[in-house]
DNA sequence: GTTAGCACTCTTAGATGCCGAGTGCTAAAT
DNA sequence: ATTTAGCACTCGGCATCTAAGAGTGCTAAC
């Protein structure tokens, strides 16, 4: 257990950390307005602290730096929350009063005012695909051979593709197609929509249409291209000014990682309500291994939909960040819902 | 005018800088098996080509650098097509064997190629939209006050859009409009849909539509949104390989500039049919200060489509990059015209 | 016209030494 | 029993110096 003392010393040093991203050195801890000790009394402090593993030295004439498991005890229990500034919430709610008629425009616009706020890396994941169900299908014909296929989600996601197409459909065999589709798949999850196909729409289709076997093909590679969420970034290079980024080899595959939207997602989604904050090898994730990603989830009725994440060395702005995300995610929650009730 | 020897020389400067990226002295030179002449030759020789613009140094006893001049020089004059190896070639070929639905499919694959064989970042600009006409519009409802708006292009570009919508409009109105839209604006250029919507079609919806007027609001709505052309990279990260690009400040400054597609669009169409090469200052932009820029144009039956474009540095592996990029773009336009005729 | 020779320049890499920040320990002060 | 002052010690960072090496430019000889 930590000693009222040691706990003041920790939170300076992390706080000092923070702001400074340099190694703390015991005189300037001691000399911090709420602290009364001699640098040599810190000094000792900060030892015990060493060994117990909450600091580090970069070598031995240096000041300490918190190590990982520093930071997860100043995040667990020093961390005081900082009240947002007025200005950070006026640039929150004038993206959220915004215009739009695409959710998707809030997600980007969110990711952009977040990373613009923290000046760190935001990562915004739409609504989980295997979450939504199919609320509309049409099927356009635009060539001889050639069709598009509109999908529409109830999160109220719009989605196209382009097929190819059995050319001797009729527009009337057509219709009947979409007709079924329509009655038969909507509120299913999108995920269930291929199964669902071959196991009872394609024996309804064989009934209706001429060209059954061709149709069904050809709906099954549109449902079968897994349709990903979309990631969206905000502030791609952010990174690069946090001084302990300045080295180009571990940039890059930094940068690598934002160019394969599957793999971000995978490492950004959170399934958690409320805020996640995963630091270091918490991430399990080599490339991350200094970085601090913090999730916060929106949600619609209590029903998870996406994610909002920063991504930032570990040496971040823990309290600053942390109100912002937790203010934002609940603000885009609260605007959905506005929306969705406005258009279900 | 340059002699023949000053010719040789210069050629393989350049060409020894542009793959050990490292200044060029007279007796690495002068060991040059085409070349026999002894170091001091070539340093009178080099010392003319300094005065005369095509070369540089760094600092006054290191070895040349060829100057912007000299690539210009090099490029225009002195550059041997280097045959594409086999390698290469399957690796194009490839890519485009690949079934597609969509021709941005094709991009998007052809900019991952052209990076992946160049190891320079690949910018591949879609085809322009003031270029492409309608094909064909659709409206979709999706709820009570919300419509998708489907919008095919000439080319097989396919865009869609959710709008606000007039929710008393009834589906025979609706259908009424679509009819007219469709029979009106088929082949007119999508940048002039505003424009004839205005000046023709309001005026014929008036006479069957009851709520014209804000359905023609909607659909000016639809029309003023600028659909960009897209912009598919491709190893955004790969300018950080080389050597002359290890200072973090200038790479941020580079990579920013990949998040505007507006502006990177701006960068790289090129209307010149066949290749453009554009180095450094010629680029008139000063983050490409030290940058080359190669595009080349795929077209469909002589029209101008889009553009592939290749950014490096100035000491860029120009024979190679010629070669590749033009390979590249004619099996697009080949690819784009089999393509189009299939499905036109 | 070409080349050998040589003095000169300038960068780079290592070595050296010093400064300052910071520690750890000990012994004195509270 | 804490706390603190004092001091020796450590180590990175910085400036200075040196030697090596690569390359040039000039001159004089071929």
């Amino acid at each position: 257990m930590l000693t009222e003392r040691q706990l003041m010393i920790l939170k300076a040093i992390v706080n000092d950390y923070i702001t400074n991203a340099e190694p703390v050195g015991s005189r300037s801890v001691s000399k911090r307005e709420d602290i009364n000790y001699s640098p040599a009394t810190i000094r000792n402090e900060m030892s015990d602290l060493e060994e117990l593993g909450f600091l580090e030295k970069p070598h031995s004439s240096a000041g300490r730096i918190p190590s990982q498991k520093g930071y997860r005890y100043y995040v667990d229990h020093l961390l005081s929350p900082s009240k947002l500034s007025k200005r950070d919430m006026s640039d929150i709610q004038t993206l959220l009063t915004n215009r739009f008629n695409e959710f998707e425009q809030v997600i980007q616009q969110a990711a952009k005012v977040l990373s613009n706020l923290t000046s760190y890396t935001s990562i915004v994941l739409g609504p989980e695909v295997f979450e939504s169900t199919l609320r509309q299908i049409q099927l356009i014909p635009i060539s001889d051979n050639q069709a598009v296929v509109i999908i529409v989600t109830d999160t109220g996601h719009v989605e196209n593709q382009t097929v190819h197409f059995p050319g001797t459909l009729e527009s009337a065999e057509l219709e009947k197609v979409v007709n079924i589709l329509n009655k038969r798949l909507r509120g299913v999850p999108l995920v269930q929509l291929k199964e669902k196909l071959t196991e009872e729409i394609s024996s309804i289709l064989k009934q209706y249409i001429n060209q059954y076997e061709s149709t069904v093909e050809m709906l099954l590679e549109v449902f079968r291209t897994h349709q990903n969420e979309k990631v969206f970034y905000g502030g791609k290079t952010n990174i690069l000014s946090q001084p302990e980024f300045h080295d180009v080899e571990r940039v890059r595959n930094i940068l690598n990682i934002f160019e394969e939207d599957a793999l971000v997602s995978k490492l950004f989604r959170s399934d958690d309500h409320g805020l996640t904050i995963k630091i270091g090898e918490e991430n399990h994730f080599e490339p991350f291994a200094d970085c601090t990603i913090i999730t916060a989830t929106y949600s619609l009725d209590g029903k998870h939909m996406g994610t909002v994440g920063i991504l930032g060395p570990t040496r971040m702005e823990y309290p600053r960040v942390i109100s912002i995300m937790d203010y934002l995610s609940k603000d885009m929650t609260k605007l959905l819902t506005a929306w969705y009730q406005k258009n279900s």
